[in-house]
DNA sequence: CGCAAGGTCGTTATAACGTAACATTCTGCA
DNA sequence: TGCAGAATGTTACGTTATAACGACCTTGCG
C-alpha cells in the first residue's frame, strides 16, 4: 500500500489505494484491511491523512533520517495537487498564539491549505 | 434549517439538521433538499461548512451589520466544540506568505484548527 | 502435548456523507 | 393559453468509514 501511494505520487482515498494494488500490484485488499493498514502507516509517520478531502498521501519525508515534523499541506482547489511544505516555525507561532488567546490549545500541527497551485493560477489568470 | 443550526448552537451534518427539522421543528426534508439549502446559506454567508468535519454551523455574524471577514475555526478534537474566531491579521498574513513562497496562491482565508478546548484540557490534565 | 487467553485478520453488513439523474411543478412571459 | 426555463421533489446510487463477529493463529503455562 505504501508502495501504491508513493508510485502514484499523490494524494489516494482508502479506495483508490485499493484499486491500486490490486490493478497495479495484484494484491487483493478489502476495505476494513486499507484502513487497518492505514493506521498503521499513519502512527508510523510514513503516510499523513488529509482530513479536508479524506485521502491519504505518502509522508514526504520517508527515507529522510530526521524527526518527522507536523506537515502542513497545499492542497490545490482545481487540479488537487498536493504538496507537503514545512512553515517557518513563525507560522505556526503565530497560530499557536491565535489559538492561545481564545482559549484553546493547539492540538496538531498539521495546517491543511486552500491554495491554487502555480499551474492552475496561470491557468486560471489565461482564461479570465 | 439556519434556526436549527442556531437552536443546536453547534456544528451539526447535513443528516443531523434534517432530523433536527423533522423532529424538532416539524419540516420533512429529503438529502437533497438539505444540501441544496445548504449550498444557498453558504452562499450568502450565513452557514459555514467545516471541511475537516463535514458538518455546518451557523455564522456567528448573521445578525452583525458589518462585512463578513472569512473565518477560522478552532475545532476541539475531544468534545468537537466549535469556536469561529477572527486571528489577528498577522496570522493570515504570514500564512499567506509562506503559502506564496512555496508558488502557491492562497485560495480561502478559512482555517480549521485542531485544537483542545479549555474545558477538555482541563479534563485531560486532570485524568492524566 | 493440549488448552485457554488474547491478538490479528477476513468477511459481512451497514452507517454516514454526498450527488447524479430524472420527474414534476411552478413561474414568467409571448 | 402555451411554452421555456427555473425550482423543487424523488429515486437511486457512489463514496468513505466502521461495527460486529468469527476464523485462525500465536503464546504461555499446566
Amino acid at each position: 500500500m505504501l508502495e501504491a501511494l508513493v508510485k502514484s505520487g499523490k494524494a489516494l482515498s482508502a479506495y483508490e489505494i485499493r484499486d491500486y494494488c490490486c490493478n497495479q500490484l495484484g494484491y487483493d485488499l478489502l476495505p476494513m484491511s486499507v484502513y487497518r493498514i492505514l493506521e498503521f502507516l499513519e502512527n508510523n509517520d510514513l503516510v499523513h491523512r488529509l482530513n479536508t478531502s479524506s485521502k491519504y498521501i505518502a509522508c514526504s519525508h520517508i527515507t529522510c533520517p530526521h524527526d518527522h515534523e507536523p506537515p502542513q499541506f497545499l492542497i490545490c482547489k482545481s487540479c488537487h495537487r498536493v504538496e507537503e511544505v514545512s512553515m517557518p516555525d513563525r507560522v505556526i507561532k503565530t497560530v499557536t498564539q491565535a489559538t492561545r488567546l481564545a482559549g484553546f490549545q493547539l492540538a496538531s500541527k498539521q495546517l491543511e491549505i486552500d491554495c491554487y497551485c502555480t499551474e492552475c493560477t496561470l491557468t486560471k489568470d489565461t482564461s479570465a
